[in-house]
DNA sequence: CAGACGTGGTA
DNA sequence: TTACCAAGTCT
Protein backbone atom coordinates (compact mmCIF):
# COMPACT_ATOMS: atom_id res chain seq x y z
CA UNK A 1 0.00 0.00 0.00
CA UNK A 2 3.06 2.37 0.60
CA UNK A 3 4.59 1.99 -2.59
CA UNK A 4 1.39 2.04 -4.25
CA UNK A 5 0.15 5.74 -2.31
CA UNK A 6 3.70 6.95 -3.14
CA UNK A 7 3.93 6.08 -6.34
CA UNK A 8 0.44 8.09 -6.53
CA UNK A 9 1.61 10.99 -5.33
CA UNK A 10 4.88 11.49 -7.24
CA UNK A 11 2.05 11.61 -9.88
CA UNK A 12 -0.45 13.42 -8.24
CA UNK A 13 1.03 15.86 -5.59
CA UNK A 14 -0.35 19.30 -5.30
CA UNK A 15 2.32 22.36 -5.77
CA UNK A 16 1.66 24.57 -2.56
CA UNK A 17 3.67 27.21 -1.45
CA UNK A 18 4.89 25.69 1.65
CA UNK A 19 6.01 22.36 -0.47
CA UNK A 20 8.71 24.70 -1.83
CA UNK A 21 11.64 25.60 0.06
CA UNK A 22 10.93 23.70 3.05
CA UNK A 23 12.18 24.42 6.08
CA UNK A 24 10.59 24.06 9.84
CA UNK A 25 9.37 27.43 9.95
CA UNK A 26 7.33 27.40 7.15
CA UNK A 27 6.70 23.90 7.20
CA UNK A 28 5.29 24.87 11.40
CA UNK A 29 3.09 28.04 9.51
CA UNK A 30 1.93 25.99 7.35
CA UNK A 31 0.09 23.22 9.72
CA UNK A 32 -0.90 26.43 12.14
CA UNK A 33 -2.52 27.75 9.52
CA UNK A 34 -4.45 24.72 7.76
CA UNK A 35 -6.16 23.46 11.42
CA UNK A 36 -9.86 23.05 10.70
CA UNK A 37 -9.14 25.25 7.23
CA UNK A 38 -9.28 25.20 3.76
CA UNK A 39 -5.93 24.95 1.52
CA UNK A 40 -7.15 27.58 -0.83
CA UNK A 41 -8.28 29.66 2.15
CA UNK A 42 -4.68 29.18 3.52
CA UNK A 43 -2.39 29.99 0.48
CA UNK A 44 -3.25 33.68 0.31
CA UNK A 45 -2.30 34.03 4.18
CA UNK A 46 0.55 32.28 4.17
CA UNK A 47 1.79 33.64 1.55
CA UNK A 48 1.27 37.41 3.03
CA UNK A 49 2.68 36.04 6.57
CA UNK A 50 5.96 34.91 5.03
CA UNK A 51 6.24 38.54 3.50
CA UNK A 52 5.40 39.38 6.82
CA UNK A 53 7.54 37.47 8.91
CA UNK A 54 9.92 35.57 6.91
CA UNK A 55 11.55 33.61 9.74
CA UNK A 56 11.00 32.94 13.88
CA UNK A 57 13.10 35.91 14.69
CA UNK A 58 10.65 38.08 12.41
CA UNK A 59 7.86 37.11 13.95
CA UNK A 60 9.22 37.13 17.76
CA UNK A 61 10.12 40.66 17.35
CA UNK A 62 6.72 41.71 16.23
CA UNK A 63 3.69 42.71 18.21
CA UNK A 64 0.75 40.74 18.38
CA UNK A 65 -1.65 43.12 17.42
CA UNK A 66 0.54 43.27 13.68
CA UNK A 67 0.04 39.47 13.89
CA UNK A 68 -3.58 39.33 14.67
CA UNK A 69 -4.14 41.88 11.69
CA UNK A 70 -2.17 39.69 9.58
CA UNK A 71 -4.27 36.85 10.33
CA UNK A 72 -7.65 38.40 10.49
CA UNK A 73 -9.99 36.60 8.82
CA UNK A 74 -8.48 32.57 9.48
CA UNK A 75 -10.20 32.33 12.50
CA UNK A 76 -9.80 30.59 15.25
CA UNK A 77 -7.42 33.54 16.51
CA UNK A 78 -5.71 31.60 19.59
CA UNK A 79 -3.49 29.87 16.90
CA UNK A 80 -1.73 33.37 15.70
CA UNK A 81 -1.30 33.95 19.54
CA UNK A 82 0.54 30.75 20.08
CA UNK A 83 2.57 31.46 17.22
CA UNK A 84 3.72 34.56 17.81
CA UNK A 85 4.05 33.78 21.54
CA UNK A 86 6.05 30.54 20.72
CA UNK A 87 8.36 32.65 18.45
CA UNK A 88 9.69 35.10 21.32
CA UNK A 89 10.19 31.56 23.09
CA UNK A 90 12.22 29.74 20.58
CA UNK A 91 14.02 32.98 20.33
CA UNK A 92 14.65 33.41 24.25
CA UNK A 93 15.09 29.88 25.32
CA UNK A 94 15.63 27.25 22.21
CA UNK A 95 18.85 30.04 20.17
CA UNK A 96 16.05 30.75 17.40
CA UNK A 97 16.14 26.96 16.57
CA UNK A 98 12.71 24.92 15.86
CA UNK A 99 12.98 21.67 17.98
CA UNK A 100 13.21 18.41 15.54
CA UNK A 101 12.10 16.57 18.36
CA UNK A 102 8.18 15.86 18.38
CA UNK A 103 7.60 15.51 22.15
CA UNK A 104 9.49 18.61 22.60
CA UNK A 105 7.32 20.31 20.14
CA UNK A 106 3.76 19.39 21.38
CA UNK A 107 5.01 21.04 24.70
CA UNK A 108 5.06 24.70 22.44
CA UNK A 109 1.23 25.94 22.59
CA UNK A 110 -1.12 25.33 19.58
CA UNK A 111 0.94 22.38 18.80
CA UNK A 112 -0.91 19.03 19.34
CA UNK A 113 -0.38 15.49 18.30
CA UNK A 114 -0.98 15.70 14.89
CA UNK A 115 1.20 19.06 14.04
CA UNK A 116 4.06 17.38 16.02
CA UNK A 117 4.09 14.60 14.09
CA UNK A 118 3.83 16.38 11.03
CA UNK A 119 6.11 18.77 11.56
CA UNK A 120 8.68 15.99 12.15
CA UNK A 121 7.82 13.92 9.27
CA UNK A 122 7.40 16.45 6.62
CA UNK A 123 9.68 19.36 7.86
CA UNK A 124 12.47 16.99 9.39
CA UNK A 125 11.65 13.87 7.15
CA UNK A 126 11.41 11.86 11.04
CA UNK A 127 9.37 9.47 10.94
CA UNK A 128 6.44 10.52 13.23
CA UNK A 129 2.97 9.41 12.23
CA UNK A 130 -0.17 11.96 12.11
CA UNK A 131 -3.55 11.66 12.18
CA UNK A 132 -5.66 14.10 10.67
CA UNK A 133 -9.48 14.46 9.57
CA UNK A 134 -8.58 12.97 6.06
CA UNK A 135 -5.91 10.51 7.53
CA UNK A 136 -8.71 8.71 10.00
CA UNK A 137 -11.13 9.13 6.91
CA UNK A 138 -8.88 6.78 4.77
CA UNK A 139 -7.67 4.47 7.71
CA UNK A 140 -11.26 3.94 8.72
CA UNK A 141 -12.58 2.91 5.34
CA UNK A 142 -9.36 0.65 4.75
CA UNK A 143 -9.50 -0.63 8.09
CA UNK A 144 -13.38 -1.11 7.67
CA UNK A 145 -13.56 0.45 11.04
CA UNK A 146 -17.12 0.06 12.69
CA UNK A 147 -16.80 2.48 15.92
CA UNK A 148 -17.94 5.97 15.80
CA UNK A 149 -15.58 8.55 14.87
CA UNK A 150 -13.63 10.37 17.96
CA UNK A 151 -13.85 7.89 20.93
CA UNK A 152 -11.28 6.97 22.95
CA UNK A 153 -11.39 3.24 21.47
CA UNK A 154 -11.57 3.75 17.79
CA UNK A 155 -8.99 6.65 18.29
CA UNK A 156 -6.70 4.03 20.10
CA UNK A 157 -6.77 1.94 16.59
CA UNK A 158 -6.89 5.20 14.22
CA UNK A 159 -3.11 6.25 15.91
CA UNK A 160 -1.95 2.55 15.79
CA UNK A 161 -3.19 2.07 12.15
CA UNK A 162 -0.74 5.53 11.64
CA UNK A 163 2.09 4.09 13.22
CA UNK A 164 2.54 0.89 11.82
CA UNK A 165 1.51 1.73 8.32
CA UNK A 166 3.89 4.76 8.10
CA UNK A 167 6.41 4.78 5.59
CA UNK A 168 9.65 5.17 7.46
CA UNK A 169 11.94 5.56 4.33
CA UNK A 170 9.28 9.10 3.53
CA UNK A 171 7.50 9.60 6.52
CA UNK A 172 6.68 13.29 5.40
CA UNK A 173 5.46 11.99 1.99
CA UNK A 174 3.60 9.32 3.19
CA UNK A 175 1.73 11.50 5.28
CA UNK A 176 0.98 14.36 3.01
CA UNK A 177 -0.16 11.40 -0.07
CA UNK A 178 -2.74 10.82 2.61
CA UNK A 179 -3.92 13.84 3.17
CA UNK A 180 -3.78 14.86 -0.84
CA UNK A 181 -5.50 10.97 -1.46
CA UNK A 182 -8.31 12.55 1.31
CA UNK A 183 -8.69 15.74 -0.60
CA UNK A 184 -9.09 14.65 -4.17
CA UNK A 185 -10.26 10.82 -3.75
CA UNK A 186 -11.30 9.23 -0.55
CA UNK A 187 -13.50 12.67 0.12
CA UNK A 188 -16.00 13.04 2.85
CA UNK A 189 -18.85 12.77 0.19
CA UNK A 190 -19.04 11.08 -3.08
CA UNK A 191 -15.41 9.40 -3.02
CA UNK A 192 -13.67 8.81 -6.31
CA UNK A 193 -12.92 4.99 -6.01
CA UNK A 194 -12.73 4.73 -9.32
CA UNK A 195 -9.07 6.45 -9.72
CA UNK A 196 -7.76 4.93 -5.77
CA UNK A 197 -4.58 3.43 -5.72
CA UNK A 198 -5.23 2.00 -3.12
CA UNK A 199 -8.67 -0.05 -3.39
CA UNK A 200 -6.91 -3.47 -3.36
CA UNK A 201 -6.31 -2.69 0.16
CA UNK A 202 -9.64 -0.94 1.32
CA UNK A 203 -11.60 -3.63 3.56
CA UNK A 204 -14.79 -0.85 2.81
CA UNK A 205 -14.21 -0.86 -0.66
CA UNK A 206 -14.45 -4.46 -0.67
CA UNK A 207 -17.48 -4.47 1.53
CA UNK A 208 -19.26 -1.91 -0.05
CA UNK A 209 -19.17 0.21 3.34
CA UNK A 210 -17.49 3.35 2.06
CA UNK A 211 -20.61 5.67 2.32
CA UNK A 212 -21.09 4.70 6.19
CA UNK A 213 -17.60 4.90 7.06
CA UNK A 214 -16.27 6.39 9.52
CA UNK A 215 -19.20 6.33 11.09
CA UNK A 216 -20.42 9.76 12.27
CA UNK A 217 -20.96 10.64 16.06
CA UNK A 218 -24.43 12.68 16.10
CA UNK A 219 -24.38 16.41 16.55
CA UNK A 220 -26.45 18.52 18.21
CA UNK A 221 -27.75 21.57 16.95
CA UNK A 222 -26.79 25.10 18.41
CA UNK A 223 -28.41 27.78 19.47
CA UNK A 224 -29.35 31.32 17.77
CA UNK A 225 -28.34 34.40 19.83
CA UNK A 226 -29.64 37.92 19.21
CA UNK A 227 -27.49 40.26 20.08
CA UNK A 228 -26.98 44.20 19.90
CA UNK A 229 -23.80 46.32 19.07
CA UNK A 230 -23.70 50.13 19.47
CA UNK A 231 -21.95 52.20 16.60
CA UNK A 232 -21.25 55.12 18.96
CA UNK A 233 -19.75 58.06 17.04
CA UNK A 234 -17.94 61.21 18.80
CA UNK A 235 -17.70 64.63 16.34
CA UNK A 236 -15.05 66.98 16.53
CA UNK A 237 -14.84 69.97 14.98
CA UNK A 238 -12.55 70.28 11.91
CA UNK A 239 -11.82 66.84 12.22
CA UNK A 240 -13.55 63.28 10.89
CA UNK A 241 -16.11 61.40 12.96
CA UNK A 242 -14.66 58.91 15.25
CA UNK A 243 -15.70 55.67 16.45
CA UNK A 244 -15.23 53.80 19.78
CA UNK A 245 -13.72 50.41 19.37
CA UNK A 246 -13.34 48.16 22.82
CA UNK A 247 -10.20 45.13 22.73
CA UNK A 248 -12.43 42.13 23.50
CA UNK A 249 -10.44 40.11 26.82
CA UNK A 250 -7.28 37.72 25.37
CA UNK A 251 -9.15 34.43 26.24
CA UNK A 252 -12.07 33.48 24.99
CA UNK A 253 -13.87 34.10 21.67
CA UNK A 254 -11.89 36.60 19.13
CA UNK A 255 -9.53 37.20 21.60
CA UNK A 256 -7.80 40.83 22.09
CA UNK A 257 -9.69 41.48 18.56
CA UNK A 258 -11.41 44.84 18.77
CA UNK A 259 -15.13 45.48 18.37
CA UNK A 260 -17.88 47.83 18.70
CA UNK A 261 -19.36 47.35 22.11
CA UNK A 262 -22.56 45.31 22.75
CA UNK A 263 -24.27 41.65 23.42
CA UNK A 264 -26.63 39.33 24.19
CA UNK A 265 -30.06 40.94 24.27
CA UNK A 266 -31.89 38.72 27.30
CA UNK A 267 -35.40 37.40 26.79
CA UNK A 268 -36.98 40.13 28.88
CA UNK A 269 -35.55 43.66 26.09
CA UNK A 270 -35.89 45.33 24.14
CA UNK A 271 -32.43 45.85 21.51
CA UNK A 272 -32.43 49.59 22.96
CA UNK A 273 -32.45 48.09 26.56
CA UNK A 274 -30.01 45.60 25.87
CA UNK A 275 -27.68 48.08 24.44
CA UNK A 276 -27.78 51.09 27.28
CA UNK A 277 -27.60 47.85 29.54
CA UNK A 278 -24.25 46.77 27.97
CA UNK A 279 -23.09 50.14 27.57
CA UNK A 280 -23.23 50.66 30.98
CA UNK A 281 -22.00 47.41 31.67
CA UNK A 282 -18.50 47.70 30.01
CA UNK A 283 -17.76 51.12 29.37
CA UNK A 284 -19.85 53.00 32.65
CA UNK A 285 -21.42 55.58 30.62
CA UNK A 286 -25.31 56.21 28.64
CA UNK A 287 -25.63 56.43 25.21
CA UNK A 288 -28.24 58.01 23.06
CA UNK A 289 -29.60 55.37 20.58
CA UNK A 290 -30.34 56.67 17.28
CA UNK A 291 -31.08 55.14 13.49
CA UNK A 292 -30.46 51.32 12.75
CA UNK A 293 -27.22 50.60 11.19
CA UNK A 294 -27.58 47.18 10.09
CA UNK A 295 -28.79 43.96 10.28
CA UNK A 296 -26.07 41.12 10.29
CA UNK A 297 -26.17 37.41 10.51
CA UNK A 298 -23.32 35.36 11.13
CA UNK A 299 -22.47 31.64 11.73
CA UNK A 300 -19.71 30.77 14.75
CA UNK A 301 -18.78 27.14 15.35
CA UNK A 302 -20.98 26.35 17.86
CA UNK A 303 -24.02 28.97 18.07
CA UNK A 304 -25.44 31.70 15.41
CA UNK A 305 -26.29 34.82 15.73
CA UNK A 306 -28.41 37.95 14.45
CA UNK A 307 -26.86 41.44 14.98
CA UNK A 308 -28.50 44.57 15.27
CA UNK A 309 -26.21 47.73 15.23
CA UNK A 310 -27.07 51.42 15.90
CA UNK A 311 -25.24 54.40 15.33
CA UNK A 312 -24.97 55.84 18.82
CA UNK A 313 -24.14 59.06 20.64
CA UNK A 314 -22.50 59.63 23.96
CA UNK A 315 -24.93 61.43 26.37
CA UNK A 316 -22.90 60.16 29.76
CA UNK A 317 -19.71 60.47 31.25
CA UNK A 318 -16.50 59.16 29.56
CA UNK A 319 -16.12 55.77 28.29
CA UNK A 320 -13.53 53.71 30.45
CA UNK A 321 -13.21 50.07 29.42
CA UNK A 322 -14.88 47.95 32.49
CA UNK A 323 -14.81 44.68 30.88
CA UNK A 324 -12.94 45.44 27.58
CA UNK A 325 -8.78 45.83 27.91
CA UNK A 326 -9.18 49.01 26.57
CA UNK A 327 -11.01 50.97 23.90
CA UNK A 328 -10.21 53.17 21.24
CA UNK A 329 -12.03 56.26 19.07
CA UNK A 330 -10.99 55.46 15.28
CA UNK A 331 -11.48 57.62 12.44
CA UNK A 332 -13.34 55.71 9.45
CA UNK A 333 -10.11 55.08 7.86
CA UNK A 334 -8.37 54.00 10.70
CA UNK A 335 -10.77 50.67 11.19
CA UNK A 336 -8.78 48.81 8.77
CA UNK A 337 -5.86 48.89 11.05
CA UNK A 338 -7.86 47.24 14.14
CA UNK A 339 -7.64 43.34 13.87
CA UNK A 340 -11.61 42.40 14.15
CA UNK A 341 -13.81 39.13 13.58
CA UNK A 342 -15.94 39.12 10.90
CA UNK A 343 -18.80 40.57 11.92
CA UNK A 344 -17.32 43.73 13.23
CA UNK A 345 -15.41 43.72 10.00
CA UNK A 346 -18.92 44.39 8.13
CA UNK A 347 -19.80 46.92 10.83
CA UNK A 348 -16.46 48.64 9.91
CA UNK A 349 -17.24 48.40 5.97
CA UNK A 350 -20.52 50.21 6.67
CA UNK A 351 -18.88 53.15 8.58
CA UNK A 352 -16.09 53.99 5.09
CA UNK A 353 -19.35 54.18 3.12
CA UNK A 354 -21.21 56.67 5.10
C1' DC B 1 -14.31 14.34 27.73
C1' DA B 2 -17.66 17.39 25.99
C1' DG B 3 -17.53 21.89 24.65
C1' DA B 4 -15.11 26.15 23.14
C1' DC B 5 -12.99 28.06 19.37
C1' DG B 6 -13.95 31.29 13.10
C1' DT B 7 -14.77 31.36 8.62
C1' DG B 8 -16.09 30.36 3.90
C1' DG B 9 -17.59 26.82 0.70
C1' DT B 10 -20.87 23.33 -0.78
C1' DA B 11 -24.97 20.30 -0.91
C1' DT C 1 -31.73 28.57 4.90
C1' DT C 2 -29.74 24.96 7.35
C1' DA C 3 -26.26 21.47 7.94
C1' DC C 4 -21.86 20.12 7.74
C1' DC C 5 -17.49 20.25 6.50
C1' DA C 6 -11.80 21.60 6.42
C1' DA C 7 -4.21 19.45 7.50
C1' DG C 8 -6.98 20.27 15.63
C1' DT C 9 -5.92 22.07 20.24
C1' DC C 10 -7.03 23.29 24.77
C1' DT C 11 -9.65 23.09 29.03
Amino acid sequence: MQKDLLDWFDQNKRLLPWRVERTPYRTWISEIMLQQTRVETVIPYFLRWMEKFPDIAALAESDEQTVLKCWEGLGYYHRARSLHHTAITINQTMDGIFPSDPKVMQKLPGIGRYTAGAIASIGFGIPAAALDGNIRRIYSRTGDISLPQRTSECEKILWNMAEELLDPDRPGDYNEALMDLGNAVCTSTNPHCESCPITSFCLAYRNHTVAIRPVQTAVKSIPHYQVAAAVIRKAEDNQPDRYLLAQRPAKGLLGNLWEFPGGKIEADETVQECLQREIREELDTTVTIREPFGTYRHAYTHFRVTLQAFLCDINGQIPRPVEAQAIAWAAADELDRFPMGKIDRLISERIKNI
